[in-house]
DNA sequence: AGCGCACTACGTACGCTGTACGTAACTAGG
DNA sequence: CCTAGTTACGTACAGCGTACGTAGTGCGCT
């Protein structure tokens, strides 16, 4: 009855340290940067509780003083990259200055490839996140739109800059960490899908594939998608 | 050196079955159906080789004959609820048709909430993932782009609807599967958020926060996002 | 016709995971 | 000073993906 109760937790609103008994040997930072170090270097499968603990040089059990689900983890790692972002003087063009968070998040998630994969599980608003999103209204104070429709646009270029360069990454990667190579894993790709355009049941897409020339640039895509998006939510354009 | 070959496969260019010894039990769509029939029931971490074979009745090892790693079931199952788009006649209405084919990707994923968590790592080219993408184009033919451009557009809109729609169950599901409720976890993620605006360090998330009244309504919001999509590469509005 | 081999089927086993639980050491508050 | 709340952490368990070995099956070739 007077059991540990069943209610949810926000590790941030859980007190880092308490007072009583044995003072904690971690900071909650020393164990995301002991994680981010381990997924920065091994990727995310990396990241066990096990390994965090060896990195930490304490038990693997000693972890859940700290951490109480690994999920919870996950979430101070977001929250450390969080920090990375450059909170710079907004210059008045709404614009540019979104434009310069989008590509410095795209930097953080190359530099951090793990990232992409964690976001759409997370969700609490975690203090780096909530600075990220007071800089990005910060930056889009010139711009003539209800609060509502800001908080919109943030969240629609920060998903697309995480589907993009999720993408980006998984490419990438697929070269890495597989027993071929990035030639062979293309190869036999492109083998099957010309195969099946070949098969002529895909006329609009053989066109389309065809009529390309050269490998696609993914950047160059990405910027594109930003600015459309921008498009679509300046005044001045419509 | 005659051991067998580190070489990447594409699970549908395998051939189903190869007419030497027994008959196979099961086709690959046998597989795919009951992986979704597990998914949907229990979720995806139900899904698990030893879960799938029991569910089809044969032993756990079995299975790797069909399906080589786990990671090509997952393959499988998109492809299986691909099959459950709609390749509707072109009408002449782009846009139209578009927000057509997103609202039936939406709906698809409702009906199979695991598909969002699940896009984001399959990347192969699937027999009804390249149907589904000539079908996108047929409905783009009245739309005076070039090809590339039309191809950005049918990426940038899925991963839109993916993310918004991942999203919108993440929020669903955090509800069921705990041990808490609904009302439970917002309480204690808002009254974390509300001590965090109470610091006072975040004024503009402040006045977003308070600006609103009453809760999101996501499928607006996604519905919006959509629209405006739709505006950036739309001729008529430039 | 019959042999051989490619294929299916599947039990066992290994290394790994997250984490529940119990116990021992430690220190601040009453 | 005592005691209650912490920290620390070893052990243990259930479950995962899958490598490997063995037995049975039936098509294709000689």
């Amino acid at each position: 009855m007077a059991g540990r109760a069943a209610v949810p937790e926000v590790i941030w609103a859980r007190p880092e340290r308490t007072g009583r008994g044995p003072k904690p040997a971690f900071t909650r930072a020393d164990i995301a940067a002991a994680a981010v170090r381990i997924a920065d270097a091994q990727g995310l499968d990396g990241v066990t509780m096990r390994h965090v603990a060896a990195e930490l040089g304490c038990g693997t059990m000693s972890l859940y003083n700290y951490v109480p689900r690994k999920e919870d983890l996950y979430e101070l790692m977001i929250d450390a990259v969080g920090a990375e972002h450059e909170m710079f003087e907004p210059t008045g063009d709404w614009r540019a200055d979104m434009l310069r968070n989008a590509e410095e998040t795209r930097a953080i998630m190359h530099r951090h490839t793990w990232v992409p994969r964690l976001m759409p599980g997370v969700f609490g608003f975690s203090p780096n996140t909530l600075r990220y999103l007071e800089h990005c209204l910060a930056c889009l104070e010139p711009l003539d739109v209800p609060a509502g429709t800001k908080t919109e646009l943030i969240a629609l270029l920060n998903g697309v800059v995480t589907t993009y360069t999720g993408n980006e990454i998984a490419t990438a990667e697929r070269a890495r960490a597989m027993p071929w190579s990035a030639e062979e894993e293309n190869a036999v790709r492109m083998a099957y899908l010309g195969s099946q355009i070949a098969t002529g049941a895909y006329p609009r897409m053989t066109a389309a594939f065809t009529e390309q020339s050269g490998p696609v640039d993914l950047e160059a895509v990405f910027r594109r998608a930003l600015e459309r998006i921008l498009d679509a939510f300046d005044p001045d354009l419509r």
